[in-house]
DNA sequence: TCGATAGTTCGACTATTATCGAACATTCGT
DNA sequence: ACGAATGTTCGATAATAGTCGAACTATCGA
């Protein structure tokens, strides 16, 4: 009986283009707070390591996350050397999207929060 | 050996508060493409029962759908007789996520189709 | 060349979601 | 009161999605 060895393929990344997009697929990616929380990162920092975007949370379910992000045209990966650098594909997501980007990143991450004001208007 | 009966508990519909829809929530009920569409037209009728909704689906089918939207905060249901009313909660959205449904719904449903323009520019 | 680092792939498991028929509740019209 | 119409609930099944350890690829630095 010889032992069967589990080959790796590992496939240059594969972003959509503009066109190919959806909005279904988009909305599910953003669908996941961990997703969202990235590309809300992205957002600030224009670019940024997968490494630095997790929350603890380890690389495999990391490096699913954003092969979801990518599948759905949000985040282009670059490999530059060792690191990868995520960026949010804004032209691309404007073009095909008008003003669908940033009227989602103008939702603040807090909005759900019951502020001390809004307390007291009781 | 005595034949239990299933029994069927009639909810009254609860709908959130504005103050408590989440992005991730309304984003995932907006992936399944039979909601996207429900929620486009909608937004042109200003009301429909939920049977002038289906594509044909089954009535469970779109009654789980709709269950979904109810949560999220995007539909409204009123029982009006024997027929039920549904409408989307533009206000309670707008104050919730200002300008996001917007936005949203400005996204033509056709927008990934490809035309014959697009086509021939090969 | 060896080790460390970054991230992917695989695979197994779990959890959530979608689909849909059948039974049911509710209301309406007659 | 009865039947038709509208939509929900239940329950079973299928499909999809998230989690994560282990093995792996690829690159960089010493």
């Amino acid at each position: 009986m010889v032992k069967s060895r589990t080959i790796y393929l590992m496939r240059p990344y594969k972003h959509p283009t503009a066109d190919q997009f959806t909005l279904e697929r988009i909305f599910h990616a953003l669908s996941d707070p961990a997703r969202l929380e990235i590309v809300r990162h992205l957002a600030r920092v224009e670019a940024a390591t997968c490494g630095e975007l997790d929350g603890g949370r380890p690389k495999s379910s990391m490096s699913h996350h954003f092969r979801i992000l990518r599948d759905a045209g949000l985040v282009h990966t670059r490999a530059a050397g060792a690191i990868h650098q995520n960026t949010l594909r804004l032209a691309d997501l404007n073009t095909r999207f008008p003003g669908l980007l940033k009227a989602i990143l103008a939702q603040a991450p807090e909005s759900g929060m019951v502020t001390a004001e809004r307390k007291h208007s009781l």
